[in-house]
DNA sequence: AGGTGATCATAT
DNA sequence: ATATGATCACCT
């Protein structure tokens, strides 16, 4: 008899704890997007243009993240959350990164450590990908993945955005707030188009009708991740 | 060039 | 419409 039932196919791995997740993170790191793909029986798309989330997924399918679309981290039973960050060859992070949608009305009260960025971003596993836009997506680099906990720094920076960019969504100010708001947080649209519409605070405190948004990590603040991981110039 | 605003796919 | 996964592409 032919062992293909004892072989472990990566479809079929999930991590029981961090240090497992660590393992299989170690096992694909150097490893092109093409090959880990082969090792899946996945196609590889020519570019990203309408498949922007193929390489998160990868990721998911390759390390055994198993929350799928629902609202809950990747690794529910580690409370652990897994976050691609395209970057440059000089290591330096070539988009901002998405953390959640924001949530435009019913928010008085809400506290920063109840808040959905505080819960998202308390453990993540980074995973840099090699992505310069000139390298064809099979091509580009898995890097070394690593799991990261705010410290108390990162966590006030985090917390004065959020605070800052709430209480101006709660007062009705959200017209005016544009991506450069917040130093290492931002909001900026998060919707299929332009036209999208969801319900809203308007400057007097009617309801009304506006583009959806969604919280962002500035390229600044996952830059300072990395150094502060790889201890990088 | 880099950052802000716009956009794409899929599942529920 | 909202959640998941993000990158594209225009504008300054």
């Amino acid at each position: 008899m032919f062992k293909f039932g004892t072989m472990q196919t990566a479809s079929e791995f999930k991590p029981h704890t961090s240090a497992e997740l660590l393992l299989a993170c170690q096992r694909i790191a150097g490893l092109t997007l093409g090959q880990l793909a082969a090792e899946l029986a996945l196609p590889v798309p020519d570019n990203l243009l309408k498949d922007k989330g193929w390489v998160g997924q990868l990721m998911e399918q390759a390390l055994g993240a198993s929350a799928g679309s629902q609202a809950l981290p990747d690794f529910p039973e580690l409370g652990i959350e897994l976050k691609t960050l395209p970057i440059s060859q000089q290591g330096k992070p070539l988009e901002s990164t998405y953390v959640c949608t924001a949530p435009l009305i019913g928010i008085t009260g809400q506290q920063w450590e109840d808040s959905w960025v505080c819960r998202k971003l308390s453990h993540v596993l980074w995973l840099p990908i090699l992505a310069e836009r000139k390298l064809p997506l099979k091509d580009r680099i898995i890097g070394q993945g690593f799991l990261w906990q705010p410290d108390s720094e990162q966590q006030a920076l985090l917390r004065q955005d959020w605070e800052e960019l709430m209480e101006l969504i709660s007062l009705g100010g959200i017209a005016k707030i544009r991506g450069a708001h917040g130093k290492v947080l931002q909001l900026r649209p998060k919707a299929a188009d332009s036209k999208a519409l969801t319900r809203a605070v308007g400057i007097n405190g009617e309801p009304i009708q506006t583009l959806p948004r969604g919280f962002y990590l500035k390229s600044g603040f996952t830059q300072a991740i990395l150094q502060q991981h790889f201890q990088l110039g």
